[in-house]
DNA sequence: TATTGTTATACTCTATAACTATA
DNA sequence: TATAGTTATAGAGTATAACAATA
């Protein structure tokens, strides 16, 4: 294979094998990928319906299912907006912000073991590098 | 966020990027993901269902629908198995190996432009450390 | 008895289309 | 008229449990 496919095929493998520890991690507490997604960007954020939808590239309809789940399990919530009447954003609870936080410190644990494969100089190279590319 | 952070989040960030390319990629020939892997394990192939399942990570029952849905659009098909009756074997049509080869190189093209940012160089780095990484 | 694959069932995820309420 | 969000509907993806055939 050509130097620029071993990059190509390099960063699908990643993908796929970092991919697998978010859906396991996710999995773990119930969650699917996708909510997990919704988690995150919840984290410091409050957005509406249709920017969330935006966010996740997924239809509003598809959005008022996923977020009718975690309100349900009490993960978000919704809120009128102030300024539309039409508009509804959608928030952490207490206990959404709760498991964040614990997803984000067992996920760092779980992708740990990949990046201690490096000295902490590749560490940071590879960091600088994986930016540049999502510049 | 500490040096050790900004590797697990690029890794991450960069992780639903090329997931967001393939998915737009199979999508493109409506397939799914999960088909996308099917075709690309099945490339150089033709494992057991049981097999397959494992590649994938999934259960076997899921799998059954999932090339039963394949052979719907003949692009996988069973065989039997010459040493053990309960076993069937999973491999491309020529049709699959055709739809395969298509999308391999729409997604290299898909993905260029991303390592283009780096220099040569650089690709050449980055390769090495997500092979190390996958090691 | 254990394993391979399928089927039945149920739930999540997703999109399209149609609808209500508001802008 | 256009936009925000929901609902109804349909299909794909997934797992669990139960099953038949074979090992």
């Amino acid at each position: 294979m050509s130097a620029d496919g071993e990059v190509l095929d390099g960063l699908v493998q990643a993908s796929f094998t970092v991919m697998a520890v978010l859906s396991q991690a996710a999995a773990a507490h119930d969650l699917s990928l996708t909510q997990l997604r919704v988690l995150a960007i919840l984290r410091d954020r409050e957005p509406k319906m249709a920017e969330l939808a935006a966010h996740l590239g997924l239809d509003r309809s598809s959005v008022s299912g996923l977020i009718d789940r975690g309100v349900k399990r009490d993960l978000v919530r919704r809120t009128a907006s102030t300024d539309d009447a039409r508009a509804v954003h959608v928030s952490l609870t207490p206990a959404g912000h709760r498991l964040t936080e614990t997803l984000t410190a067992e996920i760092a644990e779980a992708l740990s073991p990949l990046t201690k494969k490096l000295t902490p100089t590749d560490q940071k190279r590879l960091g600088t590098m994986l930016a540049r590319l999502l510049d």
